[in-house]
DNA sequence: TCGCTTCTGTTATAGGTTCTAACTCATCGC
DNA sequence: GCGATGAGTTAGAACCTATAACAGAAGCGA
């Protein structure tokens, strides 16, 4: 554990009451949604009372933008570890799947309802983009090795994608690989949001199923 | 407007008021999300003084059952109608599309971060199931349409869902119509949550490139 | 038309929330 | 030891949901 006792005793408590808040934040957040999350239930379940947390956090919304940039941080840890283990893109898909599955809210936190005036603030983009350029790499394994016959002539959406690529993070990818990053993107999103939402409840299939076929597709598996 | 007007004077008081409650609810959603939804907010402006909603809508999780039911209807019908026009598959991606864009805190508000322990009433569910159907109707057109030479062997999950099709309705579709319709459904969703939700911004590229491109690819097109 | 009933809207109130202000007290560094 | 910094407290303003008790209007039958 390098980097955990760092700084004066003060800010190691500091960093520590901050660790404890966030916890029982999450512990309310996994329980009944960011919407129910409130301070002073936490200052209350911690002993103390009320205005205290505010010392800790300038209020409700800093509280939950650190809950979002934790969230999104576990993701890219989780993400970019297993890709600098060798996993390919299904692997990585599988990693997706158990972080969403593991946590619903926090996957919500990240990619459920936005607040209208909400801005995500730059180190929350930066962490976005640290995830596509590990999704963007594992891409460029899977279109290099197919053999040139699966190369099929590259569509309107290649075309667009190569004159806008701003986001590829300088990697030089051909643009079939950013167009597979990011359709791996959102087909895998597609099919977690709306299995967490429960909108396939009822409907008598696995959606691990509906997963795995779209790996598949993807990956040319 | 047949069926506007039925029922006693009180009645259609009632339910005029009813939608007014919702309007001015629909307006605070769409500029500052659900969570910010306040019964007093909206009776100040109707120039009511707080408790008297409670005489319309039981409290605030009534009526925000109340507007989702209605978001639900409302994509249901722009669905529904276009299809019996005679619409294609790519046609009701569009009529989706349109319809997420129009109003997204609308979209969020069926498709977006669900509340831990919020049981969907049974008239959603069955609206789900209509916007289904109409999906499969669609869909049953463009594998029947297919050459026989563009049938592929049936994958796993046509295989599964062959043997999980209790949401079809009863409709007779072979299997990779319960497919491309599921396939259709998530991966229109995911490109158009993460749109709404801002995860494409700062990346430089057109979603609505990346949308048609899917459509593409789902249509055979 | 009278009167009863039903419904609408009111105020008062309880209890919850976020957040600020002002104060007390411990701790840390010199 | 002493002053500065910071943590935690209570008090309070301004919201919110929701209930209770009451006043008054509207509808309906006799």
């Amino acid at each position: 554990m390098v980097g955990t006792d760092a700084g004066t005793p003060r800010e190691r408590y500091r960093a520590q009451v901050q660790q404890e808040i966030k916890a029982h934040a999450w512990e309310q957040i996994r329980a009944a949604g960011a919407s129910a999350l409130s301070l002073s239930a936490i200052a209350k379940r911690m002993g103390l009372s009320g205005p205290a947390l505010y010392r800790y956090f300038a209020g409700r919304d800093e509280l939950i933008t650190a809950l979002v940039r934790d969230a999104y941080r576990s993701l890219a840890d989780a993400v970019r570890l297993r890709a600098e283990a060798g996993a390919d893109l299904a692997a990585l898909a599988q990693v997706l799947r158990r972080w969403a599955l593991d946590d619903p809210q926090r996957y919500f936190l990240v990619y459920g309802t936005p607040v209208p005036g909400y801005e995500a603030p730059r180190d929350t983009t930066s962490i976005a983009a640290e995830i596509m350029a590990v999704l963007l790499e594992a891409s460029a394994g899977v279109v290099g090795a197919a053999t040139p016959d699966d190369r099929e002539a590259p569509g309107p959406l290649e075309a667009h994608l190569a004159e806008h690529r701003s986001w590829d993070g300088g990697n030089p990818a051909p643009s079939s690989a950013l167009r597979l990053a990011l359709v791996f993107w959102t087909r895998l999103c597609g099919v977690l949001s709306l299995e967490l939402a429960g909108h396939f409840t009822g409907m008598g299939f696995d959606p691990e199923e509906l997963y795995t076929a779209e790996v598949r597709a993807l990956t040319g598996g």
